[in-house]
RNA sequence: GCCGAUGUAGCUCAGCUGAUAGAGCAUCCGACUUGUAAUCGGAUGGUCGGGGGUUUGAGUCCCUCCAUCGGCUCCA
């Protein structure tokens, strides 16, 4: 039979051929290598039977899909030594994972972190037999009769919800529920370590049982595992709370949890933000608007928040009436909009904000600056008739993706989020809104996922995601387009006609959260800002007293020219403040002695690439200054 | 909110099966006056997260609350 490789060229193979045949027809080092196969775009496993004209592409670890493959057939080894040593431990669910895979236990004690070390030995030994994975076809009775015998509940329920015929997999006495496919057989499991313990609730809903989680990762060799485990290691080190505690920038304090203390260097950060915001939206033609902190109940219960968002907001009591601290800051700029009557010329009106809001967060979901409880949001509410909004839209999509460049970001995720159960509003607008959005990303030929159900409750809405230091995503910038706030607060305008029309609202923001945004801008850049934004941008670093009084003329010439800068005139010796100054991520170092005094240069050091060698004061401060400028 | 873990000096951590606490760094004082990532000596610093309990005796054991960490659920 002829086999179709991806090249398109053809292998003949005897009848009966598996995959693994094809992958040792191809090369040994294939045959090595081979985890599965895509057979006609299907995964299967090696010992698939091949037939005449299939499509086959060999899957090793280098894929993503033979990564899945891989991770999830390590999940079931774990899930089998788990039942080995925890033999009343009943098992879920065991999937791969974009960094390894995890398996769900429903144990009557729990397992502790201590357990691991056992757990592992046990995979190990299961490794070491090389026990052949096999896949079983078989009736749903049989796989009924199975999963009763061993008393396995989740499995029967997930044998419910099955379509058709189940299959198994079985590791030598061990079998589990599973589409497949998974690696020939244990041995290929070289290298795994297990990363942790948590808890998760049956099939994703908190009305369910909680389960076990174990989390684990696995390679084809030591060698990778090793590696991963350095690379987890380092991105720890750039972990933004690790940061705001190194570099003094913020804290934490259990007098108010979710709530940062911003110090003076981290305010330097946040303004220069801020500043740069500003201008933004300045030259783009937004005006900066401040809405009240704390407003009545009345104007939360007309914006529909109370009966949708109450659960996240805090209240207190002004005169005997209850106001809420506001969540969102839409309400105050749509009761700017209604102070004055507008015309169809206004168009589109443009209101920016930095609002500070206040949600209350669930006390286990808080996590540095990523999820707080207190955070400003550059906030804006464009108001703008219906065709203005694809084009206001696009502005906005390309001021965000503009303003993440100048930031340092090119990898952030798009992601259209459509109507969520609790909304608000008739159905036939939300789904003008939601073609409108799409409309929008289609026509700029943008890369996004839809999430379904995850819209705002007054409007479908796109996100941006930027990655942290250990990959997880956190939706930063957002555009929700908005029909039932105008509704809601019979917004109008006078158009040509002289009739009175509703105007639409877009509302958005591009960093999102200025706290959750320069979280991420600090594990992205591990606190080794660009200088524009560095809080210290130069540090004179005087060799000995000696040399101080020229040190002080250096400081005194950086700092007039603009310069974020500290003089470190402690009685120390260079080598130590060099060192200090480097832990601290200052971009430039001015070294000056005796020699530089009496030349009247400085040594210049770069955090990181060292000694850059000597140049002219005036040449030292003109370069600072050029680099510290923002971008425009 | 849920599951699990953790909480000892400003920071990073040690403190075995119970006998009222230690180190390094930081800070302060003194000496040194130094050429590109840690000079030396000395000193200060902790009701061991809060509260309750068991015990002759608790940092250590138990309960409870708070905070933090890893997840789940939820979200910018």
């Amino acid at each position: 039979m002829n086999i179709v490789l991806p090249d398109k060229n053809l292998k003949t193979l005897p009848d009966g051929a598996t995959a693994a045949h094809l992958a040792a027809a191809i090369s040994p080092r294939l045959a090595k290598e081979a985890l599965a196969a895509k057979v006609n775009n299907i995964l299967a496993d090696l010992g698939a039977p091949l037939h005449d004209n299939d499509s086959v592409e060999i899957i090793t670890f280098d894929s993503v899909e033979g990564k899945s493959v891989f991770w999830h057939s390590s999940s079931h080894i774990m899930a089998q030594a788990v039942q080995a040593i925890f033999p009343s431990a009943k098992i879920a669910i065991g999937p791969a994972i974009d960094n390894g895979f995890y398996y769900d236990f429903d144990t009557d004690k729990p397992i502790n972190p201590d357990d691991l070390p056992a757990i592992e030995a046990k995979m190990k030994e299961i490794v070491a037999k090389k026990t052949p994975i096999v896949r079983h076809a078989v009736s749903k009775a049989d796989a009924e009769k199975y999963f009763t015998g061993r008393n396995e509940p989740y499995k029967l329920e997930l044998l419910n919800d099955i379509q058709g015929e189940p299959t198994l997999y079985s590791q030598g006495e061990w079998q589990d529920l599973c589409r497949g496919p998974h690696v020939p057989d244990t041995g290929y499991i070289r290298a795994v370590k297990l990363l942790s313990i948590a808890g998760a609730y049956w099939r994703g809903s908190e009305k369910n049982k909680m389960l076990t989680r174990l989390y684990g990762i696995s390679f084809p060799k030591q060698s990778q595992l090793d590696e991963y485990i350095t690379m987890i290691e380092e991105a720890q080190k750039r972990d933004h709370r690790r940061l705001g505690k190194d570099l003094d920038l913020f804290s934490f304090h259990a007098e108010g949890a979710g709530f940062p203390f911003w110090h003076g260097r981290g305010m330097v950060l946040y303004n220069t933000i801020m500043d740069y915001s500003r201008a933004m939206h300045v030259a783009a033609g937004y005006q900066e608007v401040k809405t009240p902190m704390i407003l009545n109940e009345e104007l939360w219960h007309r914006s529909g928040h109370w009966d949708k968002y109450r659960e996240n907001m805090y209240f207190t009591t002004i005169d005997e009436i209850t106001h809420a601290v506001k969540p969102m800051n839409c309400p105050g700029g749509l009761l700017i909009y209604k102070n004055s009557a507008h015309s169809y010329r206004e168009f589109p009106i443009k209101y920016c904000e930095f609002g500070l809001v206040h949600r209350h967060e669930k006390a286990g979901v808080l996590h540095g600056l990523f999820r707080v409880r207190q955070f400003t949001q550059d906030d804006a509410h464009i108001f703008c008739l219906p065709h203005q909004i694809e084009p206001q839209i696009t502005e906005v999509i390309d001021s965000i993706t503009a303003m993440y460049r100048t930031f340092g970001f090119s990898d952030f995720a798009m992601e259209l989020s459509t109507r969520p159960e609790k909304f608000m509003g008739a159905p036939e607008l939300w789904d003008r809104a939601e073609t409108a959005l799409k409309n929008v990303l289609d026509a700029k030929k943008c890369a996004y996922k839809i999430n379904p159900g995850d819209g705002a409750f007054y409007g479908p809405k796109i996100d941006f995601h930027i990655k942290d230091c250990l990959s997880r995503s956190w939706q930063c910038g957002t555009v929700q387009l908005d029909f039932q706030m105008p509704e809601r607060f019979e917004l109008e305008y006078a158009d040509a006609d002289g009739t009175k029309k509703r105007p639409v609202m877009i509302h958005r923001a591009l960093f999102g959260s200025m706290e959750r945004f320069i979280g991420i801008m600090l594990e992205h850049y591990a606190g080794a800002l660009p200088v524009w934004l560095a809080p210290v941008q130069a540090k004179v670093i005087p060799i000995s007293d000696k040399s101080m009084a020229y040190a002080q003329q250096v400081y005194h010439a950086c700092s007039a020219a603009g310069i974020r800068v500290e003089l470190d005139d402690r009685s120390e010796k260079m080598g130590y403040k060099i060192r200090d100054a480097e832990t601290k991520k200052i971009p430039y170092m001015a070294v000056v002695g005796e020699k530089e005094a009496e030349a009247k240069t400085v040594s210049v050091r770069r955090h990181k690439d060292g000694d850059q060698g000597a140049r002219s004061l005036e040449s030292f401060v003109s370069a600072i200054a050029a680099e510290a400028k923002k971008p425009s």
